[in-house]
DNA sequence: ACAAAATAAATTGTGTACAATTAAATAACG
DNA sequence: CGTTATTTAATTGTACACAATTTATTTTGT
């Protein structure tokens, strides 16, 4: 066991516990979203794209303007085109989303669910319970370290005292 | 912004703020990072191989013993040699380690520090320091989350409540 | 000793991430 | 009005992750 003041050491690292406790989250969600034929960024992309159906559009609002920007789920999940388009246009092979571009400015790309990507909203629902249950973590300590999170998140994507 | 009880909803996803909050902080060391020649998970690596050799090795042991298996890398860094081969060879061509079959057993692969390797530890010992300068984290919290998530990493890996 | 099982890395293939560039469309400005 | 600047995705190239398979070597069991 390294020291505890070893400033290099590898478990004395937040960063490392971060990295570490992300891809075995993400471990334990791949085989119960396999299941939806989804990948875990696509379940995230989902998440933004069931979200956004959730929201009943004003009435005066065009069919053409139905569905997310590229850019927007971009924004949501910190992700960027190069990332985002091979992703949806995966998503699209699977008859999940359909991708087409704004008539009022041909630049954007909205994203649309299709009703095959609707009705894995149901599927998915099961999701969350599953993973407390399995991984027996206990619920409030959860929510106390996702918020945890969300604050420090803030305060990395933020320029930072020292100028930059 | 969505409902606080949706349990769907982005924001309200414990994994979502593991997943977010994990890349802003590779993204905070990155330019670090970049001024040692090193990606996040080379860092890593590094660490490990660092403080490996930090343990001064018994008198009875063969130079052949020196370096670190690949297979102990991928148990602490929770890696597998898909990942690690070509992220050592590339680390190999950057002159920062060696790796050689080890004569006891052929299938083992030792890696080692070269020289050069060895000397950046010096240039990265002021990494963790500017880390915590630059974000403006309070120390305490810190150390805390790390806790945290460490304990929810061991709850992830172990086999869960529910048999799985 | 020898065939079968086990082990350690490497390889192959798919899917992210992300920097940097490109291409197309729109907005801004003189 | 036409040119320049900006915006939005897509593309290109590098580097992880990880499942699945392969290869080489060592262990086990008889």
């Amino acid at each position: 066991m390294a020291a505890a003041d070893d400033i290099l050491a590898l478990d004395n690292q937040v960063c490392f516990a971060l990295y570490a406790a992300n891809r075995a989250m993400v471990a334990r969600y791949r085989p119960l979203l396999s299941e939806l034929g989804l990948t875990y960024p696509q379940y995230l992309v989902m998440l933004v794209l069931w979200e956004a159906a959730g929201q009943t559009p004003p009435e005066h609002m065009n069919d053409q303007d139905v569905g997310v920007r590229v850019s927007t789920l971009g924004d949501r999940l910190r992700l960027d085109s190069g990332t985002l388009t091979p992703l949806l246009k995966r998503l699209e092979q699977h008859g999940l989303v359909s991708r087409t571009r704004w008539q009022k400015d041909e630049r954007v790309v909205r994203v649309g669910l299709t009703s095959v990507g609707q009705a894995l909203r149901e599927k998915a629902r099961t999701i969350p319970g599953q993973m407390l249950c399995e991984t027996g973590v206990d619920t409030r300590r959860l929510m106390a370290l996702r918020d945890e999170l969300r604050s420090v998140l803030a305060e990395l994507e933020s320029p930072g005292p020292n100028g930059r």
